[in-house]
DNA sequence: TTGTAAAATGTAAGCGCTTGCATATACTGT
DNA sequence: ACAGTATATGCAAGCGCTTACATTTTACAA
């Protein structure tokens, strides 16, 4: 150690006991503002840093939140988290970060990891998770959020991701499509994608419709698997003259492999997709979407746990609005 | 706390002093064979996980390593933080991630931040740092890491940033071009968009042409920002036939206005960017621009912090590889 | 056997803070 | 001026580990 200032010189310079210092790092306002100048004083000039190893050992909090989710390499992930680690770090938060790619061992390591750690709350996506870590969870005495989707075991704070595919698809049904093929992420613990291909198999439903397992492919959650879903379906015996992706980056994906392979888009082949990324609007045409606010998902659920820390209850389940966004890729079926 | 199980009911169910546990958990490899199968059947049977603040201060170390970024939200951050992050795991050590948002008040905030959690080693962006966090910097003993660009300060693991903007700049000297515009990322705070723009007018120079100021244009790192720079660049009394953006994205946006404006890339105007990301592949035409391995700077980046924090020295230097990939965005100037 | 060195384990003193409780000091009204 | 409170500060016992050093056990050679 670099010769760490502690917390006895300061008290000694500031002519105060380590109990005070130490309120005036906590709670200032218990402190005589005189007192409490001297010690910020002291603090000041020896350039003295509280050890939070020993803050939170002495105290049991280490004002980290931790939060684990399937990927940073998708911008929806990277947003919110980045939004959620601004928000925290304004209020003296540090963001724990982890990633499973969508391997539930993996997850559930890195859970037990951070809870080692002790992280004052724990942030996770979704509500797939293996048994033990839900068990881990709920042995756990402190803040748990789940978000992205909702479940009824722990506080949640996410979207209707059924109801926002059932949107999209309601949207290329009142185009008057018929053959609506969807291209999905990966469904393997990752419930958003199954909600929101259940969402789409619902509209078609109550649409007297049906989709038909050709019509639907899995693929990994980037541009390539949009293509290659794209190709796939095209070369089904009944091509759909509309697609629905379980979200932006597969459509856009879709998108220029339509164009590459000489499709218009819209008019030989709608496109539509979930989240509302940048470059959805920006593309040429632009995708429709159904619009997430992915970074108030982020910011909220900072804001939750912190609420949450300080004891306050937070709602068992929030969900946060969407919206359809209609531009140019998708319009009427070629009758 | 719930309860929690400490060292010392483990050490009293497996029959052995708590330094024992202790060491079983640390260096295993000191204790002999039974003796660790004793208290590692102990601490499966009473679940015990090691309070981690508890080991942080008496040992002075976190296992936690901490990562300072512009943000999450560029797809270049997100993916070297997320290799990092992964790296990392997998040798037992956290990630605590802030983001400074090109502000170095709040950069410098944060460092603070990440050293009074004990974090075991940090990771900064770039070279352009505020005084006083150079000085907190060299003040702190423990292993620090530049990265993206280099500094004879510090250990660096980067881009030859001029250079990677001399490839492209080169490339489209050869194809012909005379007047090259350049959309740059705002160089406030970012020394990588200042050696990019740099680079260019080196390599202008030396084919014996100028870079005229009306001919750059700093813009936001985003999609809109190559939109608005493009327009701004196209409003010039004398066009370029060539643009070169400061990354990819830009670039993208860049095209993607190009187009929507009736011009013909790359027949009208020529378009590359230095990253490489997945759109800039997957948009029609390919961008033309230069591959940087973002991924494996992660990873690196992480291995050197081990290596580091292991107490092993580490190259002040490093210059990670790039190569130029020309698609279809680059072409011949229109004669 | 026994002696000696090496290996394994135990003892106990912290690591640098927080906080319940005790004490001291500052106010208030009479 | 003096109780009687309310407020501010100090005292000191931990928080749950690690680790230097002391002690015990084991291994092995003579």
């Amino acid at each position: 150690m670099n010769q760490r200032i502690t917390i006895e010189e300061v008290a000694r310079l500031a002519g105060v006991s380590t109990a005070t210092v130490s309120r005036v790092l906590s709670r200032p306002e218990v402190v005589r503002s005189q007192t409490r100048e001297q010690v910020t004083a002291a603090i000041a000039k020896l350039d003295y840093q509280p050890d939070a190893a020993a803050r939170a050992l002495a105290s049991g909090r280490t004002h980290t939140v931790g939060c684990v989710i399937p990927t940073l390499d998708h911008a929806i992930f990277a947003r919110s988290t980045q939004a959620m680690q601004t928000t925290l770090a304004q209020a003296g938060y540090q963001l724990l970060v982890a990633s499973h790619e969508y391997d539930p061992v993996t997850e559930f390591e890195l859970v037990r990891a951070l809870q080692q750690r002790g992280v004052d709350a724990l942030v996770l996506v979704g509500t797939d998770h293996a048994p033990r870590l839900w068990k881990a969870l709920s042995a756990w005495r402190k803040p748990t959020l789940l978000t992205w989707s909702c479940d009824p075991r722990l506080p949640s704070l996410g979207f209707d991701n059924e109801g926002a595919a059932q949107m999209a698809a309601s949207h290329l049904l009142e185009l008057g499509h018929r053959y609506i093929g969807v291209i999905s992420g990966l469904t393997s613990h990752n419930d958003r994608a199954r909600s929101r291909i259940d969402g789409v198999r619902k509209s078609l439903t109550q649409a007297g419709l049906s989709l038909p397992p050709t019509l639907v492919t899995e693929q990994a959650f980037n541009l390539e698997g949009g293509r290659l879903g794209l190709r796939k379906l095209m070369a089904s015996r009944q091509k759909p003259s509309a697609i629905f992706c379980g979200n932006d980056l597969l459509a856009v994906g879709a998108l220029l492999e339509a164009q590459r392979m000489g499709l218009n888009v819209p008019s030989d082949l709608s496109i539509c997709g979930i989240d509302n990324l940048e470059i959805s609007e920006a593309i040429n045409p632009g995708l429709t979407t159904v619009s997430l606010p992915t970074q108030d998902l982020g910011r909220i659920a900072a804001q939750f746990m912190l609420s949450a820390i300080s004891g306050e209850i937070i709602a068992a389940k929030s969900l946060l609005p969407f919206e359809l966004v209609v531009r140019g890729s998708t319009g009427l079926p070629r009758r």
